[in-house]
DNA sequence: CGTGATCTTGAAGCGCTTCAACACAAGTGG
DNA sequence: CCACTTGTGTTGAAGCGCTTCAAGATCACG
């Protein structure tokens, strides 16, 4: 438990408490949707392995997609839905995952016993809002070698939080997915990390990627 | 009261709950700041009267500036500080406005005693949640004549739930806040709006819009 | 091993930015 | 009150960064 997003800052005592709301986890292949834009909202769901995707749609029917967030092993997901009841993107697994779920009315009732959890609750949807604004101010300002930048190493702090590597990693995400979430093509992706290679920034093959000038990255 | 942001879905009880912990309210000039980056987050806000807008700088010492949103009267102001405690962007004021306060540790008490206070700002903040990623859409995938056109139709949307006309508004912030806003120049909005103008789809001059075509609008 | 998905790279084109000049309105001080 | 300054808005022309289209290479998976 104490990998996982939501007790982080709890008493033993409230973890117990969270764990007889957990009902169980399920488990989801790569390319199969968790939840669709639309799904009534009652449950909470956190990655516990793997990775998964948010995506939405363009409002006028033009067809394109955007990918919303990239969420890894410990992450929350699905807290969009508070607004209106109705889940507000698709979720889908980037790799083969398993995801707990929290039924919300349970979650919802430990939250008034154990101030604590709902303290852990609005943190964590603070966490998105910041989460999103940093997107934004991503796709607002940078250019693409920078947003490309970013990226990278956004993944590198999040994997060196979990205790992975932070230098080395294996993106399970294409480059349409990376080109869609930073808001510029897949072509201008690739030729991006071509770049970073050459100027000896990182080490690209494919989708495994090896960064080996941060502050050479940071500095873009 | 119940123009404001927070009590809608709320009994009389539960208003008068919250009534008592709003210690005041205050008045801000235009351009005046009311918080700023890094400040301690314990009071949130929730605008009154007049409009403000939050603005973000780059992380690297670029000195490029983004404005993160927009607030008009009853929108709710502050609320990414949940996350670590401080704020994360500075509010300004767009026009002579006032604000209303509420001490953090006040509203928390009334959420644990109120349950529907509690889904109250749940639900506030998913929304911002929301509001971000309709904003991180509208940067990653619409051009900028689209971004702009959006940006007319969601301040006309939010001024008629207001109460107010929905055709015809006074802009309360520059053009190079709109292009902030929307991630593109000041003279690409500009130039947007004459062209909206000569299509026939609206009617500029200077700060003052008028809507004359909605479909044409929606329809970019 | 073959087939479809993914990635890379090139070349042409376009949408937006940048730079610049001017018009206009608002606010300020003599 | 007007001249002055300052901030804001409009429009044009040149240039650049990214997209689009296209072709081939490489990878992944049944």
């Amino acid at each position: 438990m104490r990998h996982y997003c939501l007790p982080q800052g709890l008493s033993s005592d409230d973890v117990n408490t969270l764990q007889k709301v957990i009902v169980n986890a399920r488990t989801i292949k790569r390319g199969e949707t968790l939840f669709r834009v639309g799904d009534t909202f009652d449950t909470l769901y956190a990655v516990r392995s793997g990775s998964l995707k948010t995506v939405v749609s363009t409002p006028n029917g033009s067809g394109r997609e955007q990918v919303m967030g990239l969420h890894l092993g410990g992450d929350a997901l699905g807290l969009e839905g508070f607004d209106n009841g109705r889940h507000a993107c698709h979720a889908v697994a980037l790799e083969d995952s398993s995801v707990c779920l929290i039924p919300y009315v349970h979650f919802e009732r430990a939250c008034r016993e154990t101030s604590a959890l709902q303290r852990r609750l609005l943190q964590l949807l603070s966490r998105e809002v910041v989460r999103k604004s940093t997107q934004t101010l991503i796709l607002g300002t940078l250019r693409a070698d920078e947003r490309v930048a970013a990226l990278l190493l956004d993944l590198s702090a999040r994997l060196k939080h979990r205790g992975y590597a932070s230098n080395e990693f294996n993106l399970r995400f294409t480059r349409d997915d990376m080109g869609s979430f930073l808001g510029i093509t897949l072509e201008t992706v690739s030729r991006t990390l071509s770049r970073f290679q050459a100027k000896g920034l990182i080490d690209a093959n494919g989708k495994l990627i090896q960064i080996l000038d941060f502050d050479g990255l940071r500095a873009i």
